[in-house]
DNA sequence: GATTGCAGAGAACGATCGTTCTCTGGTTGC
DNA sequence: GCAACCAGAGAACGATCGTTCTCTGCAATC
């Protein structure tokens, strides 16, 4: 009865095996760290939560540092690409830009809401783990430079961007603290005045 | 803080003493969790950073919960007293609103600015330390209302004081995390464009 | 069928965590 | 002078951390 999966060659049959536990374990860590924090979740339960043995989760990373590096390059695509799919649902440059607000709205009244995993990180890890830091900077440079492409297309001036990134931040953060998404709304509709004003300056 | 003698009706004998050494442990305590975080920080390494010895500390605080607490409670107060401070400065209504983020700016210039405690804390233990998480929400629902009292001065929609703490969390972690103390001026301007845009539409 | 290799489960390791206890030496009260 | 007490330094404690190792049993190879 133990022979009925995966009778082919296991040279490389074990890679494709691999990578689906690879992000069995990611996933188990992503929605643990977020939770509890990274310190606060230790190899032990990613161990019981994943079902993944210690062995091989250390064959799998050769860290926890390394784990949490590749949670948050994971969760930094899927943001990306989460805010890209959001925008692209609109055609009009000033509602493209307003449609990060409204992901970030969607995002909030997720019940595992706890803020954005970059801010807490840093927050936790920024001061100790210069990888981290990193990780976390470049993430935040990169939707800046996206805002910065967004707000081209109305032909706002440059100083919009970062004032809009900084309305979502605070968005995350408020949010994630108050236990409400009522922010994502009182930001965009802050964005909208700060982006009439941009334009009507023009 | 000028002090010339102990004041007897403070309490016993001793309890001076006692409460010198409790500001002095709070002190070091800060600085280290800021810096390195809560959990990234041991009572040994609080001990030595203090030269309070663990027999002492542990007389001092019934435990290291408590002495986060303490810490977060006395960032408070300093948080509150240095905003009401340089606000004081301004007479007029839209300069001491504005008066908040020029105090953003220069506390971001300092060197070992790493965002806000608060935020870092939440990122930190919110997850798993209730009582954290309670003082941070607090914190930030007393600076929501401080910002109300501010808006009503010049007759601003109650809706402007969250987005204008949204932009002042927005320029803390941004801050934080860019090492920049741009993001405070970024806020300033934004904030400038949405009190003009309420008050002309009040 | 004997041998080899490798998987999983979890015990074990050294380090460090928060917290407590022991030991020592000095001060105080009589 | 002597007993009682208390402070300080740091060892010790149990728990838990990230990481590695051992043990066991199964599967594949000659």
């Amino acid at each position: 009865m133990t022979k009925a999966t995966a009778p082919l060659t296991k040279g490389s049959s074990g890679s494709a095996d691999e990578e689906a536990l690879r992000e069995a374990a990611l996933e188990a860590a992503d929605r643990l760290f977020y939770a509890k924090g990274v310190q606060g979740v230790g190899m032990d339960e990613l161990r019981t939560a994943s079902g993944i043995s210690l062995k091989r989760l250390y064959r799998l990373f050769p860290s926890k540092d390394a784990i949490v590096e590749q949670v948050l390059l994971g969760r930094h695509r899927k943001w990306t690409e989460g805010v890209a799919t959001a925008v692209a649902r609109e055609t009009q440059p000033r509602e493209r830009l307003l449609a990060v607000y409204d992901f970030l709205a969607s995002w909030f009244t997720e019940e595992d809401f706890r803020g954005c995993a970059f801010i807490n990180s840093f927050g936790e890890l920024g001061g100790t783990s210069p990888r981290v830091a990193e990780i976390v900077r470049s993430h935040k440079d990169d939707f800046q430079k996206y805002l910065s492409g967004l707000t081209a297309e109305i032909g706002a001036p440059p100083s919009l961007a970062p004032q809009l990134a900084i309305l979502a931040e605070g968005a995350q953060t408020t949010a994630a603290i108050s236990g409400s998404a009522e922010p994502a709304r009182q930001a965009r509709a802050a964005a909208e005045v700060l982006i009439d004003s941009a334009l009507s300056r023009r």
